[in-house]
DNA sequence: CTTTCTGCAAACTCTTTGCACTCGT
DNA sequence: ACGAGTGCAAAGAGTTTGCAGAAAG
């Protein structure tokens, strides 16, 4: 089951990296259409499956809505604007610190973890 | 649009109040169902939505899994055993803090956050 | 009585899957 | 040629909704 390079999975991890939006698997298929009119919402979600398990796409999902892709991989948290819904992506730099101390010396393992920060952003203030 | 107490809502109410697991709606639905085998789950679903909506109870949904309701209802964040699949809620005293400071000094308001951290419980290490 | 709520079932949305065909290797 | 991948359309899971009758106030 040696994995192959077809033009719809190139298609798809091109517009996920071109993407800043985090969008949803039906945005992702309406792009990609647009240079391969074929291809079918389905393959769209096999290929996104595929990215995700490979480690090449983050699955996102805040609560109540759709799910959304991200084709930024390294570990960092989201901002969800209230105002205008826009969804920006925090880095260690910027981002808020989450420190899991307490929890360690409580006996937990901390493997990973997943946070969005919901308000206003600068330009919605 | 005045609200009524109905037996279903208060079932739903209690059930959830009891439940220290997270249900989700077809759980909750089985627990009323056992003391009001007639409750339907359409009904189940309008009155968690009015309980959300009312701040009685706090939807929760993880990264690609289904909805789930909390009845606790103060802010507190949630670790995700991989082991178990337990759920358990954090408070401020073990959870972990998130530092929103950086955000706020780059011009961000924030209100909440939702915050899941993924791992392994004591019982299951 | 009036109006909200309920039970039922159908509808909806998002996602997954079976099948025959295509295309990468 | 072989078999993973594709398009299509149908099926699934979870959630919502229209309607007529039940029940709270």
């Amino acid at each position: 089951m040696r994995p192959r390079r077809t033009r719809q999975l190139a298609a798809v991890e091109d517009v996920l990296l071109a993407a800043s939006d985090h969008p949803t698997a039906a945005q992702i298929h309406e792009r990609v259409a647009q240079l391969m009119p074929q291809v079918s919402l389905g393959t769209v979600y096999r290929n996104l499956e595929k990215l995700a398990q490979a480690g090449r796409a983050v699955v996102v999902r805040f609560d109540g809505e759709v799910t959304r892709y991200d084709g930024t991989v390294e570990s960092h948290d989201h901002f969800v604007c209230r105002g205008c819904g826009c969804i920006v992506d925090l880095f260690a730099e910027v981002g808020p610190a989450v420190d899991t101390g307490a929890l360690e010396r409580a006996g937990y393992a901390v493997a990973e973890h997943s946070l969005a920060v919901f308000g206003t952003c600068p330009a919605c203030a």
